[in-house]
Order: C-alpha cells, then sequence, then structure tokens
DNA sequence: CAACTAGTGAAATAAAAATTCCAGATGCTA
DNA sequence: TAGCATCTGGAATTTTTATTTCACTAGTTG
C-alpha cells in the first residue's frame, strides 16, 4: 500500500484530532514520516510559526518531506496543515494579560468554591513549586553529606514508609536498585512487616520515612532497629515526630498542602538527591582507587 | 519631518521595548500608521501568525503600509520586525520545547565535574521546578475534566504502573481510596498480575502510567483491558507510546532529567490534582442532590 | 536475479508573499 | 493659488517559500 494510497479522504479538521490520527497511524508511516509525526507532535508551536525549510532540518528532512506528510493526513499541502497549528495557537494562546491570570488565582485561593480541575492542578503545581523553592533553602549541605556517607558505608539499605509515604519509600528502593545498592523496601506484604525488619543488622541502615499521622507500624519499627544498632535517617515533617528522636539524622521536610491533602513532591526530591549524590560519590571513589 | 526621519537607528529587540515605542510615538505618526500601530498593539498574535496581506486587510490599509511602518520602528522590514512577535509567542506559549528546556536544563549542570549532594539537590528541586510549570501549561482542561468524568463514572478504578512509575500507582490508589473511591492497586505480588487484571469489567477504569523504557507488562495489561472494553487514561510521556494508542485518553507528561534520572514530580501533581478534583466533584454533586 | 514498488533527496518549478517604486492626492506655506 | 513636501494606494518587482517532478536506492516478489 502506497503513502498516497494512505491519505484519508478529508483531513482532520480539529488540531485534536489530527493529533489522534497521527499516533492511529504511526505504525504504519514511513521512517522519515515517522520522524516528522515525532517532531509535529512534540513541537507544535514551530509547525505554526516556522517555515517549511526550517522544520525540515529540524526534523531531519527534506521539505518535500513535509508536503508529503500533510498530503499523506488528507491535506492539500503543507500550508493548508500549518493552518490548523495557527488557528490553535490563536484559541489558545495566553493572550489575556497576566493581571486576568493573577486575578483567577486569588480568585481560586479565596473562594472555597467549586473549582475546576485546571485550577485546582495550577493551586497544586504553585505549591509544590513552593515547597520545592523551600526544601533548597531549608535541608543542610552537611546533612547531605552525611547522609550519603550513611548510605555509602551500610551494607544494605532498609526502606520503610507506609501508607502516604509509601510512594517515596518504594522510589527510593527502586532507585538506589538502579544505582547497584542493595536496598530492600519493608512493603508489609502479607502481614510480614516486622518479620522483615527483623532481619537488620548493625552494618545495615535504615531509611524511615513518615509523615503525620505517623505510622505506628513505621515507630515500632525504627524503634527494634534502634535496638540492633542499626543507623537510622528518618525523613519526616518535624522534628519532634516520633521517628525522630531514635533517628542519627533526621531530614524534616515541609510538604506543600493543600486543602488537607499533603504532596509528596519535596520528599521524592530529597530522596532523588540522595541516591543521585550516593551514585556520584560512588563514581568518583571508583576513579580514585 | 518625514517618517523615514523619524525611524530610529536601532530597532527595539523585545516586544516590550517595541510596545512602548509604539506608544510614545502613536501622536506623530501618520493616520495610516497609527491604524496600524493601534492593530498591533491589540492584536500581537495575529502579527506573529498572519501574512501581511491579511494583516494589512484587516487594519483596512495597504501592505506597503505595513512595511512602511516597521521601517519606520528600524526595522530592516515587515518580516524582521514579525520575528519579534514570533519569538514572544515561542517563549510565552505553552511550549513543548519546556521538554528540551529541562533536558537541556540538566546537562548544563551537568557538565561541571563532581557535584556535592546540595548542587544535586538544587538541579532537582530546579528542574522540578520547571517541570511543573511546564506541566500547568501543557495539561489541557478539556482532558483533566474528562478524566474525572471517568473516574466518577467508574464503578471501580484499577490502577498499574510498574519499576520507576509504582510510586504514582501507588499513590494514587492510596490517595483514591482516601476520597472513598474503589481503588485496587495491579502490584503483580506473587506474580499474580496478569490474573489481578482479569478482574476488569466494561464498567472499570484502568489508569496505566507508563515511562519509558515502557515495562511489557504494563502494556500487556493495557492490551488485554482493551478487549474487556474498560475505558482507560494513560499517563505517559509520549503520545506514541505503545500504552497510548490503546487509551481513551492520555496524559503526555514531561517530568524532570537529571543524567539519565527522570523524577516523578509532574506525574504524581498530576495524579493529586485528579483524585482532588474527583473528590471536588464527588462534593458538589452530593450538595446538588 | 530481473522487474517492480515504495520511499527518498535534491533540483526545478510554481505560487505566494514581501518589498519597492511611482504617480497622484492631500494639505500646507508663501 | 502656485509650489512644495509628505502621504498613500496600487502595480511592478524581487525575494522567499511551497510544491512538484524526477532520478536513484533499497527492498520485495515472481
Amino acid at each position: 500500500m502506497t503513502l498516497r494510497e494512505l491519505a484519508v479522504a478529508s483531513s482532520a479538521k480539529t488540531l485534536e484530532t489530527l493529533r489522534g490520527d497521527i499516533v492511529r497511524r504511526y505504525e504504519e508511516l514511513s521512517p522519515r514520516l515517522q520522524q516528522v509525526a515525532k517532531y509535529v507532535l512534540e513541537n507544535p508551536n514551530d509547525m505554526a510559526l516556522q517555515t517549511l525549510a526550517v522544520i525540515a532540518e529540524r526534523c531531519e528532512v527534506q521539505p518535500s518531506t513535509i508536503v508529503r506528510f500533510a498530503k499523506t493526513f488528507g491535506y492539500e499541502g503543507a500550508s493548508d496543515m500549518q493552518e490548523l497549528f495557527k488557528d490553535e495557537m490563536l484559541t489558545q494562546a495566553p493572550s489575556p494579560s497576566y493581571a486576568e491570570r493573577i486575578r483567577q488565582f486569588s480568585r481560586r485561593a479565596g473562594a472555597a468554591g467549586a473549582l475546576a480541575p485546571q485550577d485546582v492542578m495550577h493551586e497544586f503545581a504553585d505549591s509544590n513549586i513552593l515547597a520545592l523553592e523551600h526544601l533548597k533553602s531549608s535541608v543542610r549541605k552537611a546533612d547531605l553529606e552525611r547522609a550519603v556517607e550513611m548510605i555509602a558505608g551500610a551494607s544494605a539499605v532498609y526502606i520503610v514508609g507506609l501508607r502516604r509515604s509509601f510512594p517515596v519509600a518504594s522510589y527510593l528502593a527502586y532507585a538506589l536498585r538502579h544505582v547497584d545498592k542493595r536496598a530492600y523496601l519493608l512493603d508489609g506484604v502479607a502481614g510480614m512487616l516486622a518479620e522483615q525488619s527483623t532481619m537488620l543488622t548493625s552494618k545495615d541502615l535504615l531509611i524511615a520515612i513518615s509523615f503525620q499521622p505517623y505510622a505506628a507500624e513505621t515507630v515500632e519499627i525504627v524503634g527494634s532497629t534502634r535496638e540492633q544498632k542499626a543507623r537510622i535517617i528518618a525523613i519526616t515533617d518535624s522534628r519532634l515526630s516520633p521517628i525522630a528522636a531514635a533517628s542519627d539524622l533526621v531530614f524534616e521536610i515541609k510538604d506543600a498542602e493543600v486543602r488537607q491533602f499533603r504532596s509528596l513532591t519535596a520528599s521524592l526530591c530529597l530522596a532523588q538527591s540522595l541516591v543521585i549524590s550516593y551514585a556520584f560519590d560512588m563514581e568518583k571513589r571508583g576513579r580514585v582507587r
């Protein structure tokens, strides 16, 4: 079947349908056309604003290929297809000024009324950004370095985080394994949490993650780990948290909170940073050795 | 004094300064040129996207007048001035090149040799912030609303996300349960992933989360779910991802990436927003009833 | 392995767009 | 009101941009 034959009778009339068409037919496109497809999906703005020659260059393709692509999807030519992208830009361009956006923001912050999903998302994104800014300024350099040392010095890392903290814990376990650190997630599958935690020895490290309301099991594990003389890093929301007292190192993380719902962004960012820093550290030592 | 003489030696280099120039010199412009000035100030988008002929017609002026206008403000020609408007659009439009920026950001910071943990953390925080900004501008209102509807309409929500995506999946399951939505996490404990997924019926919703390299199991589950006629929401990194094609709704999320390590911030923020929006929606319906 | 087919790059051509030019209109000054 | 300077519309020209064509490559089928 030739590409020409593939051409659909009528071209998509909105960007959304075009996107759908492209995705649906992606597999059957020729390699060059796939290149274009990818670029089109990821850089709609360029399609609207640039000339064919420029787009072609960025796709690493000939201009004629772009024309072929357009025809494949039922357009007269590339210009015809570009119209669509221009329209899209015009209709959704943030032409209304910043002032308007600010007003929307304050309105949403104030009234507790019904919020559109988009408003909710913006609110979340904004407060997560705040939380990250706070993280940057509140975590101490020395603490980070010490944490990396502790990870490097441990023969294995055990991680516990239940309920709300579970995503952070699972991320940590996953990431540590990826940088070749032995990491075990105490996940309590089959109610074996206590049993899982008895495996810790004095050469191991426990990373415990817990936020209000602190899960009793996590607190318990921190306690018993203490007795086994293993080292403990706590990621929690207060120095007064029940897991803080028994820990060797405490990261106090203030995560974003929007109407009761706390976020995990800052905690995850910290987790990520620890893992990567550890990886760098290993790399450095490896080279030195 | 002729218009030619009025021309300033050097053209404005940003839209903002050009705007200033236009306003300042408005009075001394000839009537036709004032017409153009007015239009330019009020329809910057057209300046970026339309041809001279179109703009001229909308100003009720000859194309040559637009050229004169551009020259009056020190540009080579109208095309030269249009560049400025296009640039403006690219930088402040919800540009998918944010994805590119996020990647570049990390590359830049990565160039310097061994980084201290704190530097790593700052780098992560900053690129997560970028990713969140991108999220805000790239996710479409209508998609969010549709997602909420789909969640509300489902008799149960199944969630699959393995490996790197697992934290997001587990968070979603946790959060949905907290707002009293029946949610099941397909976690593959005891190798029962396929068995777990056979439980889906046509009244259910599957939320699948997968990023490159796409976990084969997730792709498989999406496929079999499709056959069972359940609805599917995909959270993934490209419209061309193997789970996108079979999905009813696709969220394309560009998360931060620092040296191979991708973050989950944006995905989590989206997950959060969906859950809370759903909760609000329920609340609203409840009140109406 | 010859004959065909689809896909591709590059050059040729066509189309469209931008720019320049000029003749006439307008309004001002002497 | 004659003379001058500026402005303006529209046609002519130039430049840029899009499209078509064609020859070559690679892969497939009989």
